[in-house]
DNA sequence: AAGGTCTCCTGAGGGC
DNA sequence: TGCCCTCAGGAGACCT
């Protein structure tokens, strides 16, 4: 599931290859793809052909390409999104949603279950205008400490639906929520206006190095469906403390972890080290 | 206004 | 073998 390292990792590599390539031709294969374009995929294919790519940039799991033209094509890989490079003619995958014809290579967009998508929109003050809302990741230089420290310690919600709200800190998943949980020994369902400030401060350092770590090995997957630009697979789910690891033992005190359903899906901890709050 | 829920989607895997 | 059920979850729409 990509979150930021993983999204981070694919960035990183279209960057080493598309940076300067024109975009000579566009076709979209699914629709439901280019869904955020108002003008359909005739809007998306028209505003894209002929320009060429200027930048690769990223903020949480956004991911977008500047234009020679003041325009941007913003993607979000979604669940299963892909952004494969070929540099050869090969046959195309299953789920190809969206090809972009370049100098000497061809990008695509390889989407299962389409939850992912790309447009061609504007940009204001360097940021895509869809995504004035997505707050700041902690890979930012301009990332600030305090101030969402403050933000999250404000909310009148459980700590872990905080981490997932990308208006608050963007890039934390339901994977690094849990594993930055765990690291900090806090219970997913605390209150977020019950934390200290240095309790907050250390949560949100326990994400950053979470994630560092992630993208230190490139990623985590657990299946074919996220890879990078190359077709490789991360390797940082072998590194998980707690997430996906019902059952098995705490590796800090050998507790076993269990998994339980919040939001309408998993959260994993451990009973031991990170206790239930007390009821206020 | 802010918090919480619903919905979109496809394929893997389990039970029988 | 095949059919049906559950599960995976990011984020915008929608409701309270």
């Amino acid at each position: 599931m990509p979150e930021l390292p993983e999204v981070e990792v694919v960035r990183r590599g279209l960057s080493a290859w598309i940076i300067g390539q024109q975009v000579n031709s566009v076709e979209v294969l699914g629709q439901r793809s280019v869904r955020r374009q108002t003008g359909g995929s005739d809007e998306f294919i028209g505003r894209l052909t002929g320009r060429r790519i200027a930048d690769v940039c990223r903020r949480g799991k956004y991911l977008w390409f500047r234009l020679d033209d003041e325009q941007v094509v913003l993607a979000h890989l979604g669940m299963s999104g892909q952004m494969l490079l070929k540099r050869t003619p090969a046959p195309d995958e299953k789920h190809l949603r969206i090809r972009l014809v370049l100098d000497d290579l061809e990008l695509r967009f390889v989407d299962q279950r389409t939850f992912g998508g790309m447009c061609v929109e504007e940009a204001a003050n360097g940021l895509p205008v869809s995504i004035g809302h997505i707050a700041r990741d902690p890979l930012d230089s301009a990332f600030d400490l305090e101030s969402v420290s403050r933000r999250i310690r404000s909310k009148r919600s459980g700590i872990k639906r905080v981490l997932l709200d990308q208006t608050t800190i963007s890039g934390i998943g339901n994977i690094y929520a849990d594993e930055a949980l765990w690291r900090s020994r806090i219970h997913w369902n605390t209150p977020a206006e019950r934390l200290s400030a240095a309790r907050a401060r250390e949560l949100i350092c326990h994400a950053d190095e979470v994630m560092r770590d992630a993208l230190l090995v490139g990623g985590t997957s657990f299946d074919s469906l996220y890879v990078n630009v190359n077709g490789e697979s991360g390797y940082f789910d072998r590194s998980l403390d707690v997430y996906g690891r019902a059952g098995k033992p705490c590796r800090r005190c050998g507790t076993t972890i269990v998994r339980e359903e919040f939001m309408n899906r998993s959260s994993y901890r451990c009973p031991r080290c990170q206790r239930r709050p007390r009821l206020a």
